[in-house]
DNA sequence: ATAAGATTGTGCCAAGATTCACAAAGAGGC
DNA sequence: GCCTCTTTGTGAATCTTGGCACAATCTTAT
């Protein structure tokens, strides 16, 4: 129905951007901007900035700019932010406590509902209001609590099994902390993210002097 | 005197997955493989896989592949992997502290050498074999551990006040963690990894059922 | 009303990245 | 030595993304 627009894969990954300096901006008791103050606080360019935005409608006013506050929360609905999401966090380990820990996923739309291992001496743990099951009971669980998101944090050697386990449970999308290249059916959204590779790109950089 | 060959930022990106490939295959015992098989084993397309290594020379052999063990070492090379970095991590919160004991750095070629906060409290601890200073003396340490990488695990609030610090000690890299837009001078290097970000990307795609 | 000033939305082109497709080069059998 | 099979390296074609530049639209002042 939709007239299919056919959004950028580029474009949503900077609406993240847009919100982070909508919410800075707002905190700033500032009304409207313009998309020449946006192209300053974000580094990217205006034009870019106005075409990103006109994919998903007519937000701006001409003469004018961007009301603060009503496109903050257009930009959430796009990215589904009007909603919650449950996650869960599978692997226990020294990244994973800390992202339970971390208050920066549960302080938005994101509840971590759920913590999962394989080790004993982890499972029916509760750690920061979460508890740990055993990854066994992954499917089940899942179903239970509708977690629709899954943070893989187990080691490399596990993760291809785990992120198996976690399609069978039919948790659609997976980020993936483990330095493994995941290989999982079309229908399940999976991004990566690994701290290593990041700090290599740095180095290659420092290394061309 | 090199003849600028010009290599595509997505390219170095990739070089890293395939260094992740590489030691999963050389672990199998393998001894050459082909772009094709890289290309099964990475996702990336097999003419891809060419372009990229041929930008840095001719490592494969017609009619065989590459070599693994000779081409691992190339692209660790090429990356800067071949040498030790000094690696320096600021703000010793939740996820800092999870960093600092995740292996995973460790493990290669960087050497987590010092930790740096504000609070009186975590200053002259010592986590995991790393010693916290105060934020106050990052240019000493900077200079006395030649340290030149910086993670920094800071809140948003001190994000942009620690990164004109990181500026100042001369520390030429900066991995930011932190959910801020950071502006440094041109020179610095700035790569930024926003866990919320990466969870939005997803949502965004479920959303669109 | 009208004019001056600001800022959006977007057509168009340039730059960049990916993929195709094929000649060149090596391997291996006979 | 020659034929067949495999696989690289790369020019050309295609697809994607970015940025300029300007008409269209709105605001405000007089």
């Amino acid at each position: 129905m939709t007239p299919k627009p056919k959004i950028p894969v580029t474009t949503v990954n900077r609406l993240s951007t847009y919100l982070r300096v909508f919410s800075q901006v707002e905190n700033s008791g500032v009304a409207t901007v313009s998309s020449r103050e946006l192209a300053e606080l974000s580094g990217i360019n205006s034009a870019q900035v106005r075409k990103d935005l006109a994919y998903f409608g007519q937000f701006g006013r001409r003469g004018v700019g961007y009301e603060v506050t009503s496109l903050k929360n257009q930009i959430r609905a796009i990215l589904g932010l009007d909603r919650d999401w449950n996650v869960a966090l599978i692997g226990v380990g020294h990244l994973g406590t800390a992202l339970l820990q971390y208050r920066g996923f549960g302080a938005y739309n994101f509840n971590l509902v759920a913590a999962f291992d394989s080790d004993p001496d982890k499972i029916s743990w509760e750690l920061e209001g979460v508890r740990v099951y055993d990854i066994k009971e992954l499917t089940k669980i899942t179903k239970e609590k509708k977690i629709q998101l899954a943070i893989l944090t187990v080691p490399i050697s596990a993760a291809q099994e785990v992120a198996q386990l976690v399609v069978q449970a039919k948790i659609p999308a997976i980020l993936n902390f483990a330095p493994a290249q995941l290989s999982v059916p079309t229908g399940t959204l999976l991004r990566h993210v690994d701290l290593t590779s990041e700090l290599e790109a740095l180095t290659y950089q420092l290394n061309q002097h």
